[in-house]
DNA sequence: TTGTAAGCGTTATCAA
DNA sequence: TTGATAACGCTTACAA
């Protein structure tokens, strides 16, 4: 059996309390007996027992953080960044990816409901779990819309819709379609979509938007894609809903013998470190995932504290030049 | 206050014991008691505390996943594989990504120990924490060299370094550039630089191996692909550490006027589905990560159940033909 | 400066 | 078919 506090006492010959004050040094404790204590705990490797802290404090230093797949760039930087902001604060990070599908989701929420986690950070995309009665596990949603109690994270998709159309215009497009997931999903970057139709019409330019299903294999929306050439062969400019959809709509150009940037422009949306590195010549338009991060573990902090909070915060986004667009 | 079973209790004129046999289902319970006490606990919204029950049974159902980082596609797609996997058997997941940070590492390394996780996947690059004393925590290895007493997981290392070089090799080049890490990092890639070096010297050619830390920035990875170019202007293949560094290579050799895969082959390491999706060009090696995920969780449940495994699971390897090696 | 004892919320043994 | 009670390993009043 692993060693227990009691058994680090017996060896110390000292109480329990006297080896918890020592744990976690507090109180008046003789030099003396802190030099026993921690010979002891050294002899016997002793570990502190976490789940019977946890239990007696009500609190576990876990935080959940629920996404579509870490296996996407955007979400994988975006995990990697609240990870290394949760540690420097003292928490740890409890992972589930739901892949969208609303099942395993609501189970994960379930089950972290049962004080597995002190706080969550939510940014799936599904419909229909608004409802869900969050008892007191504060919660916040990543570029997400949950139900009215809970505070919302996202860049500022609208402007991000703006800076892509107006810069495919700016360089001479004319034919522009935007390709986003659909419209019973209601995420903030759907902005992107009223951005990107508005931005159009203000120009005088038809706007039209192809729904693209989030969900479906590489393979399939490369068939989305072919689709969408085939259709409309005047096209002349594709704002796409995130950078790999980007990358695969430069594959299928390529196999329809358009060239980028000559005959088609093309502007993608996330702007990872990862795609800027991979592939630096696509256009798009960077999330900023840092200060989402930094934000959204704020607001959780303090929900954690019981602090009013906003309902929504905006963090601003940015060009990535590249030559695509 | 969150509503407890001893409430629930009260609240249906049964004990806690009556509640906790609903809970799970477990003895006799007349069908009048049970309806009795899922009322009460609809009505005070009750869920079971996970903590009072870890502690009881002296077990958590987590699974720590330490690896460098989750923004890294091969190690993202190895988290979101395991996650998926876990998930099936009743496991949630903690991660921690150390950057290959030992500070980090350690101190990950001493807090799981306390008892927080079931058991533990390690996949970082650092020396030095060999003599771990892991205790009684189930831990196995993905490609990495941790102690005698801890299981590896890998993919055929040698195999897929033979594979690329001899790729290279029939395609026609002659001097070759291996890039890896230092060779102060005991991990099974090292293989990957026996086997080149091997392959190189069968067919009378010199090998040469570039050393390229792992944990650079991108930036600082371009320069020291600038370098190489520069003082092996003759260089007509290589065969990259991993599909990242890659594509960096691309990019330089791009600015170097060397045109891919007419006057330069190259070959990448790890073929995610990512860079498959982005860059299918690209020629490299496919790590296969379904399988190391599958039998890193089977040898760990072996270890669980304190069942005797295997030192070493070796799986195999295969190459993407693409186009640029 | 140190110790005793109660309690965190659950499960399981034993008895009824 | 149900209930009282001890236990899981820790922290903290309160007492000494």
């Amino acid at each position: 059996m692993t060693p227990k506090l009691e058994d680090v006492a017996k060896r110390a010959n000292v109480s329990k309390t006297t080896v918890s004050r020592v744990l976690n040094n507090r109180g008046y404790l003789s030099q003396k007996t802190i030099d026993k204590v921690y010979a002891a705990m050294k002899e016997l490797n002793y570990h502190p027992n976490a789940v019977a802290r946890q239990l007696y404090k009500n609190q576990t230093n876990l935080i959940g953080i629920l996404l579509p797949t870490v296996a996407n760039p955007f979400f994988g930087e975006l995990t990697d960044t609240l990870e290394r902001l949760l540690y420097q604060q003292g928490f740890k990070v409890l992972i589930g990816n739901s892949m969208n599908d609303p099942k395993k989701e609501t189970a994960y929420l379930n089950q972290l409901l049962s004080k597995q986690v002190d706080g969550l950070i939510v940014g799936t995309h599904n419909q229909g779990i608004k409802q869900y009665d969050y008892q007191d596990l504060p919660v916040v949603a990543i570029d997400r819309i949950m139900n009215e109690d809970i505070p919302i994270i996202a860049s500022d998709n609208y402007h991000g819709g703006v800076l892509a159309t107006t810069h495919l215009i700016d360089r001479g497009a004319e034919k522009i379609i935007h390709t986003n997931g659909p419209l019973t999903l209601e995420t903030p970057s759907q902005r992107r979509r009223v951005a990107y139709e508005e931005t159009m019409m203000a120009h005088n330019l038809t706007p039209l938007t192809y729904t693209v299903d989030f969900n479906i294999s590489s393979e399939a929306k490369k068939v989305v894609f072919q689709k969408l050439l085939e259709e409309h062969p005047d096209v002349d400019g594709i704002f796409a809903a995130n950078d790999t959809d980007a990358a695969l709509i430069m594959q299928v150009a390529a196999e329809f013998g358009r060239h980028i940037p000559d005959d088609l422009l093309l502007v993608g949306y996330d702007g990872t470190k990862l795609i800027r590195d991979l592939i630096p010549s696509l256009t798009t338009i960077i999330q900023p995932i840092e200060a989402i991060s930094t934000t959204a573990i704020n607001v959780l902090k303090q929900r954690l504290a019981h602090e009013d909070t906003e309902k929504e915060y905006i963090l601003p986004v940015e060009l990535w030049p590249g030559t695509t667009g």
